[in-house]
DNA sequence: GATACTGCTACGGAAAGCGTAGCGCAAGGG
DNA sequence: CCCTTGCGCTACGCTTTCCGTAGCAGTATC
């Protein structure tokens, strides 16, 4: 047993809980993007958050820098759209159940 | 048309993006739970951040103030659950690959 | 009245995020 | 060769968010 580690679910709400990360993986679900084209996706977001969060996707194993497209989703990171899906459909009702 | 608002899926991920959001929504998954026994659910969050996530709640319809037995999720809320059950499978099998 | 809870606020310092500017590099055109 | 263009990314100073601690007002119990 190696002590206390926090459980899995405690880990992934800690990483998606910082900011810009579940839109940066929302935008790369279809195709890779260039760091440029994120910032750009991500209404601007300013290059120094950017790349910080890159850098925690790629530490996590979510994302890696597919050259010369920039980035895309690994394998595991595809896996965890299966999340976004009911999230979007339960968005869509609740926006409209708050008039 | 009410002109461009965002998105419903940015709505909820910029909501989830805040600290501390998703694991109030967690913690309250089964029973309702008062101020202070949310406090130390979430690893004794300071007062100040844990007061104004109850108000962003709130303010989103996804918990209620049910006394005298604390905070507790409203029906909308609770169908928000049903994201974390993908969300909490995938995670181990993160945790897992990650080594 | 004293004790022990509750929900919550006040306040100062630390950390995270932002906006802007610009660097170093590579590719393309003259 | 130089000049421009676009790239990924860093530097820097400011603002916002978050944190840790202390403590207040209210309620219940003794």
């Amino acid at each position: 047993m190696p002590a206390h580690e926090p459980p899995a679910i405690f880990r992934i709400i800690e990483l998606l809980g910082r900011k810009w990360i579940m839109r940066i993986i929302w935008e790369l679900r279809e195709a890779p993007l260039t760091f440029r084209q994120l910032q750009a996706a991500c209404g601007g977001v300013s290059p120094t958050v950017l790349n910080a969060r890159l850098r925690d996707l790629e530490e996590a194993r979510l994302i890696h820098k597919a050259e010369p497209n920039g980035y895309t989703l690994t394998p595991l990171g595809k896996e965890l759209l299966v999340v976004y899906q009911p999230l979007n459909a339960w968005a869509k009702r609740w926006v409209k159940a708050l008039g």
